[in-house]
DNA sequence: GAATCTACTTAAGATATATTAAGAAATGAT
DNA sequence: ATCATTTCTTAATATATCTTAAGTAGATTC
């Protein structure tokens, strides 16, 4: 697990085994069942979550009561309602485990208490920051602009597994389209 | 323009007056006119561009050969094509001036160097893009999941001049509708 | 000031995607 | 293994949005 963590980092700065372990003394390890939630709508989202090893999704729900997935995040990334972890305003979304996974957490505060006590870990976040924002605009080019068609061949392209760790129905959701419809996509597709 | 600067990032750390003085040695204005280019696709984003006081357009040019704006710049805003910017990848959007345009520009060395000698810029540029990457998140909140019809409100409200400052077949093309359906909406709303 | 261009509108027909409802298949519980 | 529940598919119909084409008005050029 702190090797994760070390692996992680080094790959943006470097840091010696007593600032990772100074880094992991400030985190909390959890493991989460499937279907077990790591936000619920409506609380404020305290930390980040480190994912080491499982699969999330983050949802909401929707005005007519439809589950709307917005995002899945695997291991590696960092899983966080960044809006309501910054602005610690009520989360809009839910984040759920779909598989057995576990976290380290990083409550906000011991976030910030480790940004004075290892400034270079405000260079590795602007990093991985801007690293995240990119992943997010090249996802737009796709999901603002092609056909749900495209979008579907793109994830599957991406991430082949992704059809077999993920319920059909969860995978229409994310490319915004109905179930039904991404049955018919997927039987023209043979 | 330095007094431009300094507001900004007093947002963000506290810089004294010669830290401030260093970071604009490092910029340099460019002017630009209307339709005027600050990066054109194919080339690589070699600066981050701080807008004074404009109005720019992200846009690439889609496979039917139609212009496709999937972002504005305003006064305030980073100007980046990030992607080709930290990667040193041909930018596959351009970008525009709509309005006389000022903006300044501090080149990729710069920048690194910035941070050597200004540490506190890690931080300012981590909390920045974190920024940003919740402004991404709400635009898509409403892009991905709404009609055509609440884009278009969502816009207007968020943004009422917009519609003053903005072509409207721009506007359509933001929003991922033809400007012939926009007109519709349009009319509809009398 | 006429001619040309550009942005915007209107309307008819076409296409992509959603909705509804039903049945089939897979999964989980007893 | 059986039953119940959840997920997936199929097909008919409905809706949102696009395409094409034509027309209008304002801006720009000669």
């Amino acid at each position: 697990m702190k090797e994760s963590l070390k692996n992680y980092f080094n790959k943006y700065i470097n840091l010696s085994d007593e600032e990772i372990e100074i880094i992991y003394q400030n985190t909390d390890v959890t493991k989460l069942n499937k279907k077990e939630f790591l936000l619920k709508e409506g609380k404020i989202c305290e930390s980040k979550y480190f994912l080491i090893e499982g699969l999330v999704r983050f949802f909401e729900i929707d005005n007519n009561g439809n589950e709307n997935i917005n995002q899945f995040g695997i291991e590696n990334w960092w899983i966080t309602d960044l809006d309501s972890f910054i602005n610690e305003t009520p989360s809009r979304q839910s984040v759920q485990a779909l598989e057995k996974t576990i976290v380290l957490q990083i409550s906000k505060s011991n976030l910030e208490k480790l940004y004075i006590s290892i400034p270079k870990l405000e260079r590795a976040f602007r990093i991985i920051t801007e690293n995240m924002l990119i992943a997010i605009q090249r996802k737009d080019e796709v999901y603002m602009k092609k056909t749900s068609k495209d979008r579907y061949y793109n994830l599957v392209e991406k991430i082949p597994d992704f059809t077999q760790r993920v319920p059909q129905y969860m995978i229409a959701s994310y490319l915004n389209i109905t179930p039904e419809y991404l049955s018919e996509i997927r039987k023209k597709s043979n």
